[in-house]
DNA sequence: ATTGACTTTAGACTTAACTCTAAGGTTTAT
DNA sequence: ATAAACCTTAGAGTTAAGTCTAAAGTCAAT
Protein backbone atom coordinates (compact mmCIF):
# COMPACT_ATOMS: atom_id res chain seq x y z
CA UNK A 1 0.00 0.00 0.00
CA UNK A 2 2.00 2.98 -1.18
CA UNK A 3 0.66 6.10 0.45
CA UNK A 4 0.54 8.81 -2.17
CA UNK A 5 1.11 12.23 -0.65
CA UNK A 6 1.11 15.41 -2.66
CA UNK A 7 2.06 18.88 -1.59
CA UNK A 8 -0.30 21.66 -2.50
CA UNK A 9 1.59 22.68 -5.61
CA UNK A 10 1.60 19.14 -6.93
CA UNK A 11 -2.10 18.68 -6.37
CA UNK A 12 -2.82 22.08 -7.87
CA UNK A 13 -0.94 21.15 -11.01
CA UNK A 14 -2.58 17.74 -11.25
CA UNK A 15 -6.06 19.14 -10.80
CA UNK A 16 -5.46 22.26 -12.89
CA UNK A 17 -6.56 24.67 -10.21
CA UNK A 18 -4.61 27.27 -8.25
CA UNK A 19 -3.14 26.65 -4.83
CA UNK A 20 -5.33 29.46 -3.57
CA UNK A 21 -8.37 27.59 -4.77
CA UNK A 22 -7.37 24.49 -2.82
CA UNK A 23 -6.86 26.56 0.34
CA UNK A 24 -10.16 28.27 -0.33
CA UNK A 25 -11.92 24.91 -0.55
CA UNK A 26 -10.32 23.90 2.70
CA UNK A 27 -11.43 27.05 4.45
CA UNK A 28 -14.96 26.33 3.32
CA UNK A 29 -14.95 22.75 4.49
CA UNK A 30 -14.83 20.98 1.14
CA UNK A 31 -11.34 19.55 1.20
CA UNK A 32 -8.99 18.90 4.07
CA UNK A 33 -5.56 17.33 3.51
CA UNK A 34 -5.36 14.10 5.46
CA UNK A 35 -2.28 15.37 7.30
CA UNK A 36 0.32 18.10 7.67
CA UNK A 37 4.10 17.81 7.60
CA UNK A 38 6.18 18.87 10.60
CA UNK A 39 6.64 22.26 9.01
CA UNK A 40 2.89 22.62 8.53
CA UNK A 41 2.80 21.79 4.81
CA UNK A 42 -0.45 20.29 3.60
CA UNK A 43 -0.11 16.66 2.49
CA UNK A 44 -2.86 15.26 0.30
CA UNK A 45 -3.74 11.58 -0.08
CA UNK A 46 -5.25 9.64 -2.96
CA UNK A 47 -8.70 10.08 -1.37
CA UNK A 48 -8.12 13.83 -1.31
CA UNK A 49 -7.38 13.71 -5.03
CA UNK A 50 -10.66 11.86 -5.62
CA UNK A 51 -12.41 14.50 -3.64
CA UNK A 52 -11.03 17.34 -5.74
CA UNK A 53 -12.03 15.47 -8.85
CA UNK A 54 -15.57 15.17 -7.56
CA UNK A 55 -15.74 18.83 -6.58
CA UNK A 56 -14.60 19.95 -10.02
CA UNK A 57 -16.96 17.68 -11.92
CA UNK A 58 -19.85 18.83 -9.80
CA UNK A 59 -18.90 22.45 -10.31
CA UNK A 60 -18.66 22.05 -14.07
CA UNK A 61 -22.24 20.91 -14.23
CA UNK A 62 -23.60 23.79 -12.20
CA UNK A 63 -23.57 22.71 -8.57
CA UNK A 64 -22.58 25.49 -6.20
CA UNK A 65 -19.87 24.93 -3.63
CA UNK A 66 -22.55 24.90 -0.95
CA UNK A 67 -24.44 22.13 -2.69
CA UNK A 68 -21.22 20.18 -3.14
CA UNK A 69 -20.37 20.71 0.49
CA UNK A 70 -23.75 19.23 1.45
CA UNK A 71 -23.03 16.15 -0.62
CA UNK A 72 -19.56 15.73 0.80
CA UNK A 73 -20.74 16.49 4.32
CA UNK A 74 -22.60 13.21 4.29
CA UNK A 75 -19.24 11.71 5.06
CA UNK A 76 -18.72 13.86 8.11
CA UNK A 77 -22.21 13.94 9.50
CA UNK A 78 -23.07 10.34 8.74
CA UNK A 79 -23.20 9.45 12.41
CA UNK A 80 -25.71 12.16 13.15
CA UNK A 81 -27.91 11.42 10.18
CA UNK A 82 -30.15 8.44 9.63
CA UNK A 83 -30.09 6.34 6.47
CA UNK A 84 -33.55 7.72 5.82
CA UNK A 85 -32.24 11.30 5.79
CA UNK A 86 -29.31 10.43 3.57
CA UNK A 87 -31.40 8.55 1.08
CA UNK A 88 -34.02 11.27 0.82
CA UNK A 89 -31.37 13.92 0.28
CA UNK A 90 -29.45 11.93 -2.29
CA UNK A 91 -32.55 10.89 -4.23
CA UNK A 92 -33.57 14.53 -4.47
CA UNK A 93 -30.15 15.38 -5.91
CA UNK A 94 -30.52 12.60 -8.49
CA UNK A 95 -33.71 14.26 -9.68
CA UNK A 96 -31.85 17.57 -10.01
CA UNK A 97 -29.11 15.93 -12.01
CA UNK A 98 -31.59 14.25 -14.31
CA UNK A 99 -33.21 17.61 -14.93
CA UNK A 100 -29.86 19.08 -15.85
CA UNK A 101 -29.07 16.24 -18.19
CA UNK A 102 -32.33 17.03 -19.97
CA UNK A 103 -31.30 20.70 -20.15
CA UNK A 104 -27.97 19.68 -21.64
CA UNK A 105 -29.54 17.48 -24.25
CA UNK A 106 -31.87 20.29 -25.25
CA UNK A 107 -28.93 22.63 -25.67
CA UNK A 108 -26.89 20.04 -27.48
CA UNK A 109 -29.74 19.45 -29.90
CA UNK A 110 -30.03 23.17 -30.56
CA UNK A 111 -26.33 23.45 -31.22
CA UNK A 112 -26.30 20.44 -33.49
CA UNK A 113 -29.30 21.66 -35.41
CA UNK A 114 -27.46 24.92 -35.97
CA UNK A 115 -24.28 23.18 -36.98
CA UNK A 116 -26.08 20.94 -39.41
CA UNK A 117 -28.02 23.78 -40.96
CA UNK A 118 -24.79 25.67 -41.55
CA UNK A 119 -22.78 24.94 -44.67
CA UNK A 120 -19.49 25.89 -43.02
CA UNK A 121 -18.38 27.86 -46.05
CA UNK A 122 -16.79 31.27 -46.37
CA UNK A 123 -19.91 33.37 -47.07
CA UNK A 124 -21.74 35.48 -44.45
CA UNK A 125 -23.77 33.32 -42.08
CA UNK A 126 -27.08 35.01 -42.71
CA UNK A 127 -29.17 32.01 -41.81
CA UNK A 128 -27.26 30.69 -38.86
CA UNK A 129 -28.65 31.51 -35.41
CA UNK A 130 -29.25 29.56 -32.26
CA UNK A 131 -32.75 30.89 -31.91
CA UNK A 132 -33.76 29.75 -35.36
CA UNK A 133 -32.45 26.35 -34.42
CA UNK A 134 -34.37 26.52 -31.17
CA UNK A 135 -37.54 27.51 -32.93
CA UNK A 136 -37.49 24.46 -35.13
CA UNK A 137 -37.13 22.32 -32.07
CA UNK A 138 -40.48 22.55 -30.32
CA UNK A 139 -41.65 24.90 -27.59
CA UNK A 140 -39.33 26.07 -24.84
CA UNK A 141 -39.88 24.73 -21.37
CA UNK A 142 -41.02 27.57 -19.12
CA UNK A 143 -41.23 27.69 -16.20
CA UNK A 144 -38.77 24.92 -15.69
CA UNK A 145 -39.91 22.64 -12.90
CA UNK A 146 -37.14 21.92 -10.47
CA UNK A 147 -35.31 25.12 -11.25
CA UNK A 148 -32.88 26.34 -8.63
CA UNK B 1 -50.85 35.32 -36.07
CA UNK B 2 -51.59 36.66 -32.62
CA UNK B 3 -48.66 38.70 -31.35
CA UNK B 4 -48.07 37.73 -27.74
CA UNK B 5 -46.72 40.65 -25.76
CA UNK B 6 -45.86 40.42 -22.10
CA UNK B 7 -44.93 43.18 -19.72
CA UNK B 8 -41.91 42.63 -17.56
CA UNK B 9 -43.86 41.44 -14.54
CA UNK B 10 -45.70 38.88 -16.62
CA UNK B 11 -42.55 37.50 -18.18
CA UNK B 12 -40.82 37.47 -14.80
CA UNK B 13 -43.63 35.41 -13.33
CA UNK B 14 -43.75 33.06 -16.29
CA UNK B 15 -40.00 32.48 -16.26
CA UNK B 16 -39.69 32.43 -12.47
CA UNK B 17 -37.03 35.10 -12.32
CA UNK B 18 -37.11 38.62 -10.89
CA UNK B 19 -37.82 41.71 -12.98
CA UNK B 20 -34.39 42.94 -11.96
CA UNK B 21 -32.85 39.86 -13.48
CA UNK B 22 -34.59 40.48 -16.79
CA UNK B 23 -33.37 44.11 -16.83
CA UNK B 24 -29.92 42.86 -15.86
CA UNK B 25 -29.91 40.47 -18.82
CA UNK B 26 -30.94 43.31 -21.07
CA UNK B 27 -28.18 45.58 -19.79
CA UNK B 28 -25.71 42.84 -20.60
CA UNK B 29 -27.01 42.25 -24.08
CA UNK B 30 -28.68 38.89 -23.59
CA UNK B 31 -32.31 39.83 -23.90
CA UNK B 32 -33.93 42.84 -25.49
CA UNK B 33 -37.73 43.20 -25.60
CA UNK B 34 -38.81 43.45 -29.22
CA UNK B 35 -40.47 46.78 -28.51
CA UNK B 36 -41.48 49.37 -25.96
CA UNK B 37 -44.92 50.83 -25.28
CA UNK B 38 -45.54 54.58 -25.67
CA UNK B 39 -44.85 54.98 -21.98
CA UNK B 40 -41.56 53.13 -22.28
CA UNK B 41 -42.76 49.80 -20.86
CA UNK B 42 -40.85 46.78 -22.10
CA UNK B 43 -42.97 44.49 -24.28
CA UNK B 44 -41.73 40.96 -24.81
CA UNK B 45 -42.65 38.72 -27.72
CA UNK B 46 -42.89 34.95 -28.01
CA UNK B 47 -39.33 34.87 -29.37
CA UNK B 48 -38.19 36.78 -26.29
CA UNK B 49 -39.80 34.13 -24.12
CA UNK B 50 -37.90 31.44 -26.03
CA UNK B 51 -34.76 33.38 -25.47
CA UNK B 52 -35.22 33.54 -21.71
CA UNK B 53 -35.94 29.85 -21.69
CA UNK B 54 -32.69 29.19 -23.50
CA UNK B 55 -30.71 31.45 -21.18
CA UNK B 56 -32.06 29.72 -18.09
CA UNK B 57 -31.45 26.21 -19.39
CA UNK B 58 -27.92 27.11 -20.36
CA UNK B 59 -27.30 28.69 -16.99
CA UNK B 60 -28.58 25.66 -15.11
CA UNK B 61 -26.01 23.47 -16.79
CA UNK B 62 -23.10 25.72 -15.96
CA UNK B 63 -22.70 28.14 -18.85
CA UNK B 64 -21.79 31.64 -17.74
CA UNK B 65 -23.76 34.61 -18.98
CA UNK B 66 -20.80 35.54 -21.16
CA UNK B 67 -20.78 32.15 -22.83
CA UNK B 68 -24.52 32.35 -23.34
CA UNK B 69 -24.16 35.82 -24.78
CA UNK B 70 -21.65 34.46 -27.30
CA UNK B 71 -24.11 31.81 -28.39
CA UNK B 72 -26.94 34.27 -28.70
CA UNK B 73 -24.73 36.86 -30.38
CA UNK B 74 -24.57 34.60 -33.42
CA UNK B 75 -27.96 36.03 -34.21
CA UNK B 76 -26.75 39.59 -34.13
CA UNK B 77 -23.34 39.19 -35.70
CA UNK B 78 -24.37 36.66 -38.30
CA UNK B 79 -23.79 39.12 -41.13
CA UNK B 80 -20.24 39.81 -40.01
CA UNK B 81 -19.35 36.18 -39.46
CA UNK B 82 -18.84 33.52 -42.05
CA UNK B 83 -20.52 30.15 -41.94
CA UNK B 84 -17.09 28.73 -41.29
CA UNK B 85 -16.69 30.83 -38.13
CA UNK B 86 -20.13 29.94 -36.87
CA UNK B 87 -19.72 26.26 -37.46
CA UNK B 88 -16.33 26.11 -35.77
CA UNK B 89 -17.62 27.96 -32.73
CA UNK B 90 -20.75 25.90 -32.41
CA UNK B 91 -19.00 22.58 -32.88
CA UNK B 92 -16.59 23.52 -30.10
CA UNK B 93 -19.54 24.21 -27.81
CA UNK B 94 -21.04 20.83 -28.65
CA UNK B 95 -17.84 19.23 -27.41
CA UNK B 96 -18.09 21.20 -24.16
CA UNK B 97 -21.67 20.13 -23.69
CA UNK B 98 -20.81 16.50 -24.33
CA UNK B 99 -18.10 16.75 -21.68
CA UNK B 100 -20.57 18.11 -19.22
CA UNK B 101 -23.06 15.40 -19.95
CA UNK B 102 -20.32 12.91 -19.09
CA UNK B 103 -19.65 14.79 -15.85
CA UNK B 104 -23.33 14.61 -15.03
CA UNK B 105 -23.55 10.92 -15.68
CA UNK B 106 -20.55 10.33 -13.44
CA UNK B 107 -22.19 12.30 -10.64
CA UNK B 108 -25.52 10.62 -11.19
CA UNK B 109 -23.88 7.22 -10.96
CA UNK B 110 -22.15 8.18 -7.73
CA UNK B 111 -25.39 9.40 -6.24
CA UNK B 112 -27.29 6.33 -7.34
CA UNK B 113 -24.61 4.01 -6.00
CA UNK B 114 -24.90 5.79 -2.69
CA UNK B 115 -28.67 5.62 -2.71
CA UNK B 116 -28.66 1.93 -3.55
CA UNK B 117 -26.09 1.11 -0.89
CA UNK B 118 -28.20 2.86 1.71
CA UNK B 119 -31.02 0.93 3.36
CA UNK B 120 -33.08 4.07 3.97
CA UNK B 121 -33.92 3.00 7.52
CA UNK B 122 -33.89 4.92 10.77
CA UNK B 123 -30.44 3.93 12.08
CA UNK B 124 -27.30 6.12 11.83
CA UNK B 125 -25.91 6.21 8.29
CA UNK B 126 -22.45 5.01 9.20
CA UNK B 127 -21.73 3.51 5.81
CA UNK B 128 -23.24 6.11 3.56
CA UNK B 129 -20.86 8.56 1.94
CA UNK B 130 -20.41 9.94 -1.52
CA UNK B 131 -16.74 9.22 -1.52
CA UNK B 132 -17.18 5.56 -0.74
CA UNK B 133 -19.60 5.43 -3.62
CA UNK B 134 -17.08 7.24 -5.79
CA UNK B 135 -14.31 4.89 -4.81
CA UNK B 136 -16.23 1.86 -5.99
CA UNK B 137 -16.71 3.55 -9.30
CA UNK B 138 -13.30 3.57 -10.89
CA UNK B 139 -10.64 6.26 -10.92
CA UNK B 140 -11.48 9.91 -10.94
CA UNK B 141 -10.82 11.89 -14.06
CA UNK B 142 -8.02 14.36 -13.37
CA UNK B 143 -7.13 16.61 -14.97
CA UNK B 144 -10.35 16.94 -16.86
CA UNK B 145 -9.69 17.66 -20.49
CA UNK B 146 -11.78 20.49 -21.82
CA UNK B 147 -12.23 22.09 -18.42
CA UNK B 148 -13.14 25.75 -18.37
C1' DA C 1 -59.56 62.35 -9.32
C1' DT C 2 -57.36 59.53 -6.40
C1' DT C 3 -55.83 54.95 -4.83
C1' DG C 4 -53.14 50.85 -5.79
C1' DA C 5 -50.65 48.07 -8.69
C1' DC C 6 -47.90 48.37 -12.15
C1' DT C 7 -43.63 50.37 -14.69
C1' DT C 8 -39.14 53.37 -15.42
C1' DT C 9 -34.09 54.78 -14.26
C1' DA C 10 -29.77 55.20 -11.75
C1' DG C 11 -27.03 53.74 -8.54
C1' DA C 12 -25.72 51.35 -4.17
C1' DC C 13 -25.33 46.93 -2.07
C1' DT C 14 -24.67 41.76 -1.62
C1' DT C 15 -22.98 37.00 -2.26
C1' DA C 16 -20.12 33.40 -4.20
C1' DA C 17 -15.92 32.08 -5.70
C1' DC C 18 -11.99 33.11 -6.29
C1' DT C 19 -7.28 35.88 -6.70
C1' DC C 20 -3.65 38.60 -5.11
C1' DT C 21 -0.31 40.68 -1.77
C1' DA C 22 2.77 40.81 2.00
C1' DA C 23 5.70 39.01 5.27
C1' DG C 24 7.64 35.22 6.60
C1' DG C 25 9.28 29.93 7.30
C1' DT C 26 11.17 25.48 4.75
C1' DT C 27 13.51 22.50 1.38
C1' DT C 28 16.63 21.50 -2.35
C1' DA C 29 20.41 22.30 -5.24
C1' DT C 30 24.80 24.26 -6.01
C1' DA D 1 25.60 28.61 3.23
C1' DT D 2 23.07 30.90 0.23
C1' DA D 3 19.88 31.22 -3.50
C1' DA D 4 15.74 29.46 -5.77
C1' DA D 5 11.70 27.32 -5.35
C1' DC D 6 8.68 25.80 -2.37
C1' DC D 7 5.29 26.42 1.58
C1' DT D 8 2.53 29.19 5.56
C1' DT D 9 -1.05 32.84 7.22
C1' DA D 10 -4.00 36.91 7.19
C1' DG D 11 -6.34 39.95 4.90
C1' DA D 12 -7.48 42.93 0.90
C1' DG D 13 -9.22 43.07 -3.82
C1' DT D 14 -11.86 41.34 -7.90
C1' DT D 15 -15.54 39.47 -10.96
C1' DA D 16 -20.02 37.62 -12.03
C1' DA D 17 -24.59 37.71 -11.22
C1' DG D 18 -27.74 39.45 -9.18
C1' DT D 19 -30.72 42.31 -5.54
C1' DC D 20 -32.38 46.41 -3.40
C1' DT D 21 -33.63 51.34 -2.91
C1' DA D 22 -35.41 55.72 -4.18
C1' DA D 23 -37.80 58.89 -6.84
C1' DA D 24 -40.85 59.24 -10.39
C1' DG D 25 -44.16 58.13 -14.31
C1' DT D 26 -48.41 55.12 -15.94
C1' DC D 27 -52.58 52.41 -15.94
C1' DA D 28 -57.08 50.41 -14.13
C1' DA D 29 -60.68 50.72 -11.04
C1' DT D 30 -63.61 52.93 -7.84
ZN1 LIG E 1 -23.89 28.89 -41.91
ZN1 LIG F 1 -23.32 28.81 -45.33
ZN1 LIG G 1 -27.65 4.36 4.61
ZN1 LIG H 1 -29.04 1.84 6.71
Amino acid sequence: MNQVTLKIGELAKLAQVSQDTLRFYEKHGLLKPHLRSDAGYRLYSEADVQRVSFILSAKRVGFTLNEIAELLALEVTKDEKSCEDVKRFVDAKVVTVEQRIRDMRRIKKSLQALSEACCGGAEPATQCTILEALNTEGPGVLPHSGAR
